[in-house]
DNA sequence: TCTCCATATGTAGCGTCGCAAGGTATTGTG
DNA sequence: CACAATACCTTGCGACGCTACATATGGAGA
């Protein structure tokens, strides 16, 4: 798929990830690879200045771990994270309902 | 809400209201307004480049007319056109899904 | 008549941000 | 010793929606 339609949606689908617990870059890939059925596979390019941004703004917060002599970066939300996280979520329902219901609305063929 | 999250879902946007029937600039941005609740309400500077863009495409084509001594420039569907809307409605299913999957993951407490 | 707003179209330049490409370091394997 | 997997990071580019500005007409109101 097309990578420039997650614009302004990759916060909230970060913020997301991490509510369900703790995790580092790598590990965040891969919990949005599995939870979306490997619609949205990002590069690390992508997801750690991603995190490092979050993390500026004060939504998340990170603790530096060692786990086998490698060095991890885990990150968990804050409070204004968990804040925003529910402000994305009220937005992407009223943009995704806008969304589709334009495009629903010509011929709509495939609902069938 | 925030502008950036129409980053690539725009074109579909414009090629949907096209789908209904020929419209000039204005009108598209008025379709867009009323199809969408008042939530999708674009600026000219937003949509003219846009509709531009798909000409430049050979995804629409206009015609010139003039209504009541105005120039209007009505865009109608060609048959790429028609055929990347169809593309364009398949990728959003597949990301709204996907985008949907993720943010509803944790602990979706707004459906009750 | 003159002014102002709605209609109608257009462009230049900016800022954001996801991504490709490249780089570093460690552990384990062959 | 070489190579892959894990794990992190940064630079620079490109795409594109938006702000701001510019232009022109028709109609309403003062």
């Amino acid at each position: 798929m097309r990578p420039e339609l997650l614009k302004g949606h990759l916060d909230a689908l970060l913020l997301a990830v991490l509510e369900e617990g703790p995790r580092h870059g790598y590990a965040v890939i891969e919990s949005l690879r599995t939870g979306s059925g490997a619609t949205i596979d990002l590069p690390t390019g992508t997801v750690y200045p991603a995190l490092h941004r979050l993390e500026r703004a004060g939504l998340i917060a990170s603790d530096w771990q060692t786990v086998g002599g490698r060095r991890r970066r885990a990150y968990h939300l804050t409070a204004a994270g968990i804040r925003a996280l529910g402000e994305h979520r009220a937005v992407w329902d009223e943009f995704s309902a806008a969304v589709t219901a334009l495009l629903g609305g010509g011929t709509r063929p495939s609902t069938a």
